[in-house]
DNA sequence: GTGAAAGCGCTAACAG
DNA sequence: CTGTTAGCGCTTTCAC
């Protein structure tokens, strides 16, 4: 049997409360006793159980973070943001994936699978307006990535048409003229409708043609997606000089694509990423990517939902973490390592 | 507010005990009553408060995983494979990551974060057997991965000694002579030591010489120790015509590192990795490699948490998950792609 | 088959 | 500064 707030009380002679404060680190306690109550915890090895406490406080310390797919390095990296945030404000991350199907977001935007929670942060794929609308649930709610809803929840997410701008307006620095847009779209719902959107605006203000047919759709966001719509293209007989892919996994994929049809990167096609995902740090041809401030976003996200929970804000917030283009050997030509031993791991 | 189980039995006009039965799906409940507070129970929109529940039953549908890190693409496959194992049976997932890190390996080991759970999966890389054996905590542990300890928690592991034969015998079929081992070691502990032995079994027992100038000491598991490492082989005028490297991203690094310095692989260099991540199946060249059934190791773990949980096991058990090695091109010779428009993903 | 009452371990009022 | 008491929402005996 676990030894509770009374047993310890009794051993050290004292009551409930006084266990409690020394427990809690209750301001009004003499250092004497707080001490002789610290023994009598010590000696019994007495450990606070949590559940009790919830349900007196109605709170659980355990946010709840529901993201795609794990399968994705983006998200990967992004739930270590998210638990290291939570970490730091003694708070616990349960970790659920919705695979981007509307009926699992529909879920656990409800809070269906976890009722432990204080708080949700979810990463919405297909998810509609209406099914959030229909959200009857009090646990406070805060949006993540690309999809945006006019709607009373807190959103945290990078500036997905200026990335988008950044990366085309790159490409076509670099002398290329057709680009492609490799991305995610399925059903009605069109997650990667920023991205897109910054591809069209960058390349009309750059008087060049929005050419609809170098613009691959997909059923997912993996590797073999990104490699189906490379050959989708290439086998409708386009030779686009440039490819801009949605995310890192899907330009790996299409690089690779590139590779078997022999034609070089960034030689006969340049190619930019996104999500500055490690893997593409690493490959044959290292990979030009938009590289959203990940820590940021987690922390943010953390600190959004703590927020709402201590009722300190009442207002919706839309809230912009950083990116930056960083720039590598898929884009910017070929560089040679020099054989004398050193190491370069571009950054 | 929320509604409680005594204001739908008010609704209902029946006892709480009443609602509770049909709740609790209670087998002696007249339908008719069932329907009745059915009914109430959706007018008021009511959902059982799962911390009172915890705290009468002690339980909280709770499970720990514990993780190094998920940037390893391993660990997030392995993590999606537990909360669909978690999830069929009615369980939820707490993540947590220990960087591989001792203290917080122990930390977590001891449930100290996370003390709402039912049970504890970790994956220890630089846990002693000492620090487990100081363990005092009632929560169920499930320990994963290479490390073996003699003490009494559950054990999930695939057979990493024959594993790495396999891997290494593949090399020898092939006509590799001098095989390196690229892997994770640092301070005492040892992490690599089951595949570092099997490295050796196997070439001893092929009668090939074992050289400890081709085993690679890094300082942790991820691209760049591998091309680090890499790069230490090859600067110390060493050319073997294998690597072995501990898991994948290892290998991926070493990959890119041998691409820079000129040597080819297959042809030059053969490469065999660890762990079948996704990321290996798309590069320039493709990665043969170790695939543990970690679809099997993550349904094992949640069975054997629950298992103890429900006190049917007592003895200790060390499970074996399954592996086999899966041939790609950067073993195998590279194959042309077909041209036509198909795309080839290597299984 | 259904109801009444006790209590899981803790915290928050309020007394003292 | 410390003790007493009530009750969070639920399950679990035990009567009826």
């Amino acid at each position: 049997m676990r030894v509770s707030l009374k047993d310890v009380a009794a051993h050290a002679g004292v009551s409930i409360k006084t266990v409690s404060n020394v427990v809690n680190d209750y301001q009004h306690v003499t250092p004497a006793m707080r001490a002789r109550v610290q023994r009598s915890i010590d000696a019994l090895g007495y450990r606070p159980n949590l559940a009790a406490r919830h349900l007196r406080k109605g709170r659980t310390g355990i946010i709840a973070l529901a993201l795609p797919e794990f399968g994705n390095p983006y998200f990967a990296e992004l739930a270590a943001a998210v638990i290291d945030a939570a970490a730091e404000h003694d708070h616990i991350v349960l970790l659920d994936h919705t695979g981007g199907r509307r009926e699992q977001e529909v879920l656990v935007s409800q809070a269906f699978r976890a009722r432990v929670i204080d708080g949700l942060i979810l990463s919405p794929i297909e998810l509609s307006a209406d099914d959030l609308r229909d959200r009857a649930e009090d646990v406070p709610l805060v949006l993540l990535g690309e999809r945006e809803y006019d709607l009373p929840y807190d959103h945290i997410a990078i500036d997905n048409v200026a990335a988008a701008r950044t990366a085309v307006r790159h490409l076509i620095s670099l002398g290329c003229r057709e680009v492609a847009f490799i991305g995610a779209r399925r059903g009605n719902s069109e997650p990667a409708e920023l991205r897109l959107r910054g591809w069209r605006a960058e390349l009309t203000s750059a008087g060049l043609s929005v050419d609809d047919g170098l613009v691959a759709a997909t059923d997912g966001w993996g590797y073999g997606d990104g490699a189906a719509a490379m050959v989708g293209i290439l086998t409708a007989g386009r030779r686009p000089d440039a490819v801009f892919a949605y995310n890192d996994p899907m330009a790996m994929g299409a690089m690779r694509v590139l590779h078997e049809w022999g034609l070089r990167v960034p030689e006969d096609v340049a190619v930019v990423g996104f999500d500055d995902v490690v893997e593409g740090r690493f490959g044959a041809v290292t990979l030009t990517s938009v590289s959203p401030d990940k820590e940021a976003i987690g922390r943010l996200a953390v600190e959004s939902v703590l927020a709402r929970l201590g009722g300190t804000t009442s207002e919706v917030r839309r809230i912009r973490a950083g990116h930056r283009l960083v720039e590598r050997e898929s884009t910017l030509g070929r560089r040679h390592a020099a054989h004398d031993g050193t190491i370069r791991v571009p950054s």
